[in-house]
DNA sequence: ATTAATGCAAACGGTTTGCACTACT
DNA sequence: AGTAGTGCAAACCGTTTGCATTAAT
C-alpha cells in the first residue's frame, strides 16, 4: 500500500488536469474529490461539506464551495436544484440525468435515459425548447409511496 | 366607483373563504391578493414582497410569507422551485403546470398541457412514478436563444 | 372580549465574500 | 519567490420564528 492511496478511477487524472491549468493540487481539494468519488449521482453543497468533514473535521465550507466552482469550470461537475431548492451537484461526465423526488418518502432517483428522451422530445415539439436533461427536476410519488397511499 | 375596488374575478370570493374558516380578512392580506392577481403564472416569494411594497410600502415580509402559507393551505396557491432554487408560487386553481426556464435569456414559460402529459406518461411507464405536474422544473434553451446560438 | 394577525427584530440555513496568511509550484 | 488557495469571520439572501401589540370578528 502506497503512502497516499490513489484516487478512484474517473478522478485519477484530476490532479494533473488542475496543474495543467496552473491550478494547484491541495489536500483540501483532494478531500473534496474523495468525498465526491464516494457519491452516486448527486449531492447538495451542504451534504458534501458534511462528507468532507467526516474525512477531515477541519473542513471549511467556503473551501468546499470554491472547489466545487472550479470543478464545474473544468466540466467535471454540473449543478442543478433539488426539490427543496438547494444546489445540487451531479458527478460527470456521463452524469447527464435529471432527478425525480418523492414528496412522500423524500427519496430521489435519476430519471432514466428513455424517459429523459421522451421529455426532451415532448418539449422540443411543443415550443422548440431544448431541454438540458441534467437539469430536470420533477416531484411526485414513487411507486412504493403511491401504492401505500392507495392501500 | 365604490370606496373599495373589487378584487379581480377569480379572487372575489376569497375574503369569504377566509372568514368561513375563522380566518380574518385584513388590509395586508388584501394587498397580497391584489399583487397575486396582477401576476400571470408564477412569482417567487421575494418578488411578491416587492410587488406588495409597490402597493403598500409598509409591507412586512413575514406577513407576506404567512399569507402565502395560508393561501396554500386553502388550495388557492401551490409552490415549486425555480431554476435558481427560490420558492415559486403558482396561482391556482387550474395552475397545474410546471415551468421551463431558459438558461440563456432567463425567461420562463409554463409547460403546456400536452407536453406535461407526455412527461407524466414517460415517468409512469419507467418507474411507476406519479409526477406532480405543477412541480416540474426544466432548464434549457428557448427557441429564440437556441436559434441565436446556432446562427 | 376574543384571539387571529401584524410588526418588528432577531435567527436561520445555505452560500458567498474580503482579507491576511499559508503553502503549492 | 511568486501567487493560488486557505481559514476565518462576517455578510448575504430569502425565508422563518418568537413575542408583544393591534385589530377583525
Amino acid at each position: 500500500m502506497s503512502p497516499v492511496a490513489e484516487l478512484p478511477a474517473p478522478w485519477r487524472t484530476v490532479p494533473d488536469r488542475f496543474r495543467e491549468r496552473g491550478l494547484r493540487w491541495t489536500p483540501q481539494r483532494r478531500t473534496v474529490i474523495e468525498a465526491l468519488a464516494g457519491t452516486s449521482g448527486h449531492v447538495t453543497g451542504a451534504e458534501l461539506v458534511e462528507r468532507c468533514r467526516a474525512r477531515d473535521p477541519g473542513t471549511i465550507p467556503s473551501t468546499v464551495y470554491r472547489t466545487l466552482g472550479v470543478l464545474e469550470e473544468l466540466g467535471l461537475l454540473r449543478h442543478g436544484h433539488a426539490a427543496d431548492g438547494r444546489e445540487e451537484y451531479h458527478v460527470g461526465p456521463g452524469a447527464e440525468h435529471g432527478h425525480m423526488y418523492c414528496a412522500a418518502c423524500g427519496g430521489s432517483w435519476e430519471i432514466p435515459e428513455p424517459a429523459a428522451d421522451r421529455i426532451r422530445v415532448a418539449l422540443a415539439a411543443a415550443d422548440g425548447f431544448e431541454v438540458d436533461v441534467s437539469h430536470v427536476t420533477v416531484v411526485g410519488r414513487c411507486r412504493a409511496c403511491g401504492r401505500a397511499a392507495s392501500a
